[in-house]
RNA sequence: GCCCCCAUCGUCUAGUGGCCCAGGACGGAGCCCUCUCAAGGCUCAAACAGGGGUUCGAGUCCCCUUGGGGGCACCA
């Protein structure tokens, strides 16, 4: 396979999404497999729109995400400037040549006629689109006009009549009448290109072979492949990629819709993701899977996996509705892929969160029986925070085991202190053996006998597996927090 | 309104004319395992939007309808 350059190009108008991470995952993956580029562009020409921290933001996520570029506006590389608010004159070079071939014009409409011109079209229900005013005014009465400082923007111009035929790689040749495309502006009035001329020009000098992004684009997609036309460019492979629609499958997200996700500790921000206890790679795995597939049995991924097996062929068109609740399953599988040291690390910061001060030796003890009981790290508190507490909370109640009376449990209870202070330490080798041996000899079930211990030593009726947990503890605290339930329940009425 | 795209279980999908009375995964139901909760194992329910063609044969090709999505800015 030739080494191919991709690009992600996002502009910094706010968070960071799913959609966009997984534009950046197929880019990367691509330009791995194939052992070309993976370029950066930070499309910010629309200064209106600017968001502070938003490239910063873009950069953060997708370090976290493991998707590191080779060409970008920190990095640098050979087709710099990577931000196209640095590339204001190369646009204005490429437009001057677009109308010296006549392929573009300049424009000195103002708002008022455009507006004009629009309400009167739509009062005789057809199509809004430029009138062509100034489409035929000669380039020396345009230059003049121009020198005399009138307001101007440059157009493509389209051609009136005829089809133009483009090919997405996903959905074959696409055939549309050029009397359904308007002249869109290039160059508006203040000399900064739009994207319907920035990209092209920039796919083309960066030396892009393949563009994947978001269908939202299949509209413009024409006059894109006309400009490349029009400057007799070779045009890279288009792909447009299918978007994501919200969980109900009506339509995407919106900004509120996605802001009220946050409420079901869900999100659909890449920053917010790590917060709530999600890994990078669950994520990675989780929307690669969303349009695209490798065959009907494999849907665990690492990064490097997909490296090795994406395709650009197997990418599907359709829409795909977003699935949290898959996301807290792949999640899960992550977690329990990863290694004791790792695990420790990472749910370290979410006991950190909640005001713990966990020791790493002890966390490390910890961290092999939560595992498998883990959906986000950030349950990690919650299940186990209870071990780093010097007293627990008991709801006598709770000590009264099912179908037992209050003094039977009172009994039992006082039962398994004996055994357990008999024992010189407490962990699973030495307490359960004994514990069994109580649970025949009282003649309970096992459940009755462990759950009445359970709730007086971690204060819970769930509880990661008791033994574990008691080793971890400690013997002393055990029996004293057994000592403190026997008396609580003696008083309890 | 106009233009464009899409269409298999609730969701993500496999399926490129016979291997499909449609396979997998999540979720759901049930069972097993079991000290709770998980994890794991097994089983079950659950879909080719509708109608026309083409063909010996259609989920798979074509057309229409319907539904869904996207776009119609001096935004990207």
């Amino acid at each position: 396979m030739k080494p191919a350059r991709v690009r992600f190009a996002p502009s910094p108008t706010g968070h960071m999404h799913l959609g966009s991470a997984r534009t950046a995952l197929y880019d990367y993956l691509f330009a791995r497999q194939t052992g070309g580029q993976f370029i950066l562009r930070i499309e910010d020409t629309d200064q209106k729109r600017y968001v502070e921290g938003a490239e910063q933001e873009l950069l953060d996520g997708l370090h976290w995400l493991g998707l590191e570029w080779d060409e970008g506006p920190d990095k640098g590389g050979e087709y710099g400037p990577y931000r196209q608010s640095e590339r204001k004159e190369i646009y204005q070079r490429y437009a001057r040549k677009l109308v010296e071939s006549g392929h573009a014009f300049y424009c000195f409409c103002t708002h008022e006629h455009l507006q004009k011109v629009r309400e009167e079209q739509i009062r005789n229900k057809e199509t809004t689109k430029y009138d062509g005013t100034c489409r035929d005014i000669s380039l020396e009465e345009a230059d003049r006009r121009i020198r005399n400082g009138e307001n101007h923007v440059v157009r493509f111009k389209t051609p009136k009549t005829g089809t133009t035929t483009v090919h997405d790689l996903l959905r074959g040749e696409i055939v549309v009448e050029n009397s359904s495309l308007d002249d869109s502006i290039l160059v508006k009035s203040d000399g900064l290109a739009l994207y319907h001329l920035a990209a092209p020009v920039d796919d083309h000098l960066m030396e892009i072979t393949h563009v994947l992004r978001g269908s939202e684009w299949l509209p413009t997609f024409p006059l894109h492949s006309l400009i490349h036309k029009a400057f007799g460019w070779q045009e890279p492979v288009w792909v447009h990629l299918s978007v994501f629609l919200k969980p109900s499958g009506k339509g995407k997200m919106s900004k509120r819709e996605a802001s009220d996700l946050a409420k079901d500790g869900k999100s659909i921000f890449i920053k917010d993701l790590r917060e709530l206890g999600y890994l990078p790679e669950a994520v990675i795995n989780w929307i690669a899977l969303m349009g695209w597939s490798y065959d009907d049995h494999t849907e665990f991924f690492l990064l490097d996996d997909l490296v090795e097996k994406f395709s650009l062929e197997k990418l599907n068109p359709s829409p795909a509705a977003i699935n949290f609740t898959k996301f807290d399953y792949f999640n899960g599988l992550h977690i329990r892929n990863l290694s004791i040291p790792d695990l420790t690390d990472r749910i370290h910061p979410f006991f950190v969160e909640k005001g713990y001060k966990p020791d790493r030796e002890k966390l490390e003890q910890i961290a092999p029986i939560i595992q498998e009981r883990l959906q986000t790290l950030d349950d990690a508190p919650e299940l186990a925070g209870f071990m780093f507490e010097d007293d627990v909370v008991i709801n006598p109640a709770e000590l009264i085991a099912k179908n037992t009376t209050q003094a039977e449990s009172f009994t039992i209870l006082k039962e398994i202190h004996q055994v357990l202070l008999q024992l010189p330490q407490i962990n699973h080798e030495t307490a359960e053996p004994p514990m069994r041996e109580l649970v025949e000899k009282l003649g309970y079930k096992p459940g009755q006998i462990f759950g009445i211990l359970r709730v007086a030593v971690t204060g819970r009726l769930v509880s990661p597996p008791l033994f574990e947990t008691m080793e971890i503890i400690g013997k002393e605290k055990v029996i004293s927090r057994i000592e403190d339930a026997i008396k609580m329940l003696e008083s309890y009425t």
